[in-house]
DNA sequence: CGGGATCCCGACGGATACTG
DNA sequence: CAGTATCCGTCGGGATCCCG
């Protein structure tokens, strides 16, 4: 296939909309750590720890939606919820797991062009902190 | 390291962080363009089909920032720059490939699930489409 | 040509209160 | 316990105009 093939662009678009839904802010967190085992609601919680109880549940739904992820009802009282990695969920820790080993080998790296960057396009963006008491 | 060792949490943040960056909407498609050479500014947002010009000047500047690509100017009239992959650009471009080919390989997959949530959850969710000449 | 500066809007996400 | 509902601030990102 040819480098500017129309299907490349295509398929980068599928890349690009399967990182905008795990590249929120807590996706790939709540997926890692249903990666070892099936957790309740408020151990999910606890384990993550800053999540909110809305973002974990919206977080909860999308998996869910897209199939990577199941919802389990245990009508005790009170009511029990457990959640789990579908196959598909389990699956995607493969690739998911590439990057997170990339992203910790490299962090380093990153950190330091950044810091660069930094210092030599903006040293004046430092905040005043406090604007005084006008 | 234990599964739940304090690291591993650490870790994920680490990931967490990389996606975030990564995974906002058209970083993926930039650096993806910038696979295969060097291109000049008009040319990566005509390749790239459907970014505004400051969203391309955002997110570039940020990939520069992070050292994922070099920004170069040609003092010519009127200016010419040219962007490229650095060699962490390109590094990244390995587990994002492997990501990328996983979302190909398994859309239809994210997508039956999807269709199958929608069905069973909310067929009131529906949009009106045109709520009538009011 | 390659942006910077502004305006604006909707989505994301946190805090809090309430419920089955 | 596991949510739902509401309010609200922030930020991503598009449109438009301008500039060297």
């Amino acid at each position: 296939m040819k480098p500017d093939h129309p299907a490349r662009t295509r398929e980068c678009q599928t890349v690009s909309e399967l990182l905008s839904r795990i590249g929120d802010k807590w996706s790939v967190l709540v997926v890692a750590s249903l990666g070892e085992g099936a957790l309740r609601f408020s151990a999910l919680r606890r384990r993550i720890n800053g999540i909110s109880q809305k973002m974990l549940t919206t977080t909860l739904r999308s998996l869910e939606r897209d199939g990577f992820v199941t919802r389990t009802v245990f009508p005790t009282t009170p009511v029990q919820v457990e959640y789990q990695l579908t196959e598909l969920g389990r699956d995607l820790l493969c690739p998911v797991g590439a990057l997170a080993e990339w992203a910790i080998r490299n962090q380093a790296r990153v950190d330091a062009a950044r810091e660069k960057f930094d210092r030599k396009n903006k040293p004046a963006t430092q905040r005043p902190a406090v604007p005084l008491n006008v």
